[in-house]
RNA sequence: GUGGUUGUAGCUCAAAGGUGGAGCGUCCGUCUGUGGCACGGAAGGUUGCGGGUUCGAGUCCCGUCAGCCACCCCA
């Protein structure tokens, strides 16, 4: 292994990618505001045993693709491969519950999966989610979904679409696991070797045996949903449509996370490879009680960034990070005169750069250009005598292109900014 | 984890076992104080890494690492 490059599915970001992903982190937190979430930061790296107690044990996350060793003190530990166990944890530890605020809270953060890297899915990746505790109605579960689908519309994203359906509660899933089980014994012969070593621990998971699932998935029992599962789910249905979201019923969307109860819900697009999850989430009504709180039903979803990142990049314009003027100095006895107006210029908040003023004219006017800069700013022998600068505007200025003109040093700072609000100005 | 495929300059790619190149990009110059255009020149390579076959390997073989694609799985 080559200790001098990036380890297998990590990789490191540039520009422009690292400018839409602070786009898109930036417009969540925009769409957070509006619905009243707050954020959360937690920590990269949990007990493994958090993990393994709420996502399950029976999940290939926590099967095969958890970063998972033991620290000095013999601790078994992993960093996160998703961000609500973390959450839900900070909730119990700090009893969130008692503190009289609103339980909502999104969180933006790496998590960490070793599976194997392709298209879409990396072994570092960012997850930009939201977690509703505390409100068991499907009012809760509608406005995370609301809140998910005007933040993917405000990123500009095309061809995405909703699925949703519901698992049931604990006692109507719990019968229909039974029912379920009973089938799959009998059908045994019929699944993968290791969904056959798995029906016992979850039954549902094997409706996704590959082999043959969704044969199975036609012909095995259905799930019927107990009265207040149903209402529920017609609830968040109704809601959804007075909010005008459009969404498809998918029976057999099935999370493969173990705490799922009662709504599911996953954005795909139909334009990604076979990475077609945009954002995934559901209804999580005994995570909390399971880590030892008080009963408190809950709602959230994750957000692939990264994926998101990967559909909006070619149809979004960002603006760059050009500078406002280019410094250019023309011959040695300017250079301290130089270096001293480009200080001045960014301690008054105009953005400035140079290259290097040891270099022929030509060659920073050469770079002032590649800059992007508006305005190149020629500091010179003849300059220095008038105490003034030159200013040329170069072609990103929208106006007064190949324009020059030599101004008074002290006046530089007040007519920069003047020229620059006007260009702004063309330019908006 | 399984299968397929690809690794040559910063990027995109040539080189059919016989001296590793081009385009774009970068830098310098033509232009004694002025960018874009044009022209001239320069820099930049352990051909991913390690073995093997051969008089000779970027090219063939084996291994390994990495990228991509699909499976799988997810967000």
């Amino acid at each position: 292994m080559d200790p001098f490059r990036t380890l297998r599915g990590f990789r490191d970001i540039l520009s422009p990618e690292t400018d839409i992903l602070s786009y898109i982190e930036n417009t969540a937190k925009e769409i957070f505001k509006l619905y009243a979430y707050n954020e959360i930061r937690i920590p990269s790296v949990e007990m493994t045993e958090l993990f393994v107690k709420s996502t399950g044990d029976t999940t290939d996350i926590v099967e095969k693709e958890m970063y998972s060793f033991n620290d000095a003190g013999k601790r078994n530990i992993s960093l996160r491969p998703e961000g609500t166990p973390g959450v839900a944890r900070a909730f119990v530890q700090h009893k969130l519950n008692l503190s009289g605020k609103n339980s909502k809270f999104f969180y933006i953060g790496n998590m960490f999966r070793a599976e194997r890297p392709q298209a879409g899915r990396f072994r570092e990746f960012e997850h930009i989610g939201i977690e509703y505790l505390g409100n068991p109605s499907a009012s809760a579960d509608a406005e995370t979904i609301i809140l998910l689908m005007a933040l993917l519309k405000k990123t500009g994203v095309k061809d995405y679409f909703a699925e949703i359906n519901s698992l049931g509660c604990g006692d109507c899933r719990e019968k229909y696991k039974k029912e379920l089980l009973e089938y799959l014994k009998n059908n045994a012969s019929r699944l993968c070797e290791w969904c056959q070593n798995r029906i016992e621990k979850n039954p549902l998971r094997a409706l996704d045996c590959k082999i043959d699932g969704s044969k199975l998935s036609i012909e095995a029992p259905k799930l019927k949903l107990c009265e207040d599962c149903s209402l529920h789910f017609e609830k968040v249905k109704e809601l959804l449509k007075i909010a005008e979201i459009d969404f498809k019923i998918n029976k057999s969307l099935v999370r493969g996370l173990d705490y799922y109860t009662r709504t599911v819900f996953e954005v795909k697009s139909s334009a990604l490879g076979s990475q077609n999850a945009i954002a995934a989430g559901g209804r999580y009504d005994k995570l909390i009680k399971s880590m030892g709180g008080q009963d408190t039903p809950a709602v959230g979803w994750a957000l692939g960034a990264d994926r998101l990142a990967m559909l909006i990049k070619d149809n979004i314009s960002l603006k760059s990070n050009a500078p406002d003027i280019f410094v250019i100095c023309a011959d040695k006895s300017s250079f301290t005169e130089s270096f001293k107006i480009l200080n001045n210029l960014r301690n008054n908040g105009i953005s400035a750069d140079f290259s290097n003023f040891e270099l022929s004219l030509r060659s920073q006017m050469r770079s002032a250009d590649k800059s992007g800069a508006t305005i190149a700013l020629i500091m010179g022998e003849e300059e220095l005598k008038n105490s003034s600068c030159s200013i040329k505007f170069l072609k990103h200025a929208e106006d007064d292109k190949g324009k020059q003109e030599q101004i008074p040093l002290n006046e530089l700072l007040e007519k920069t900014k003047n020229i620059l609000n006007t260009e702004n100005r063309i330019n908006d």
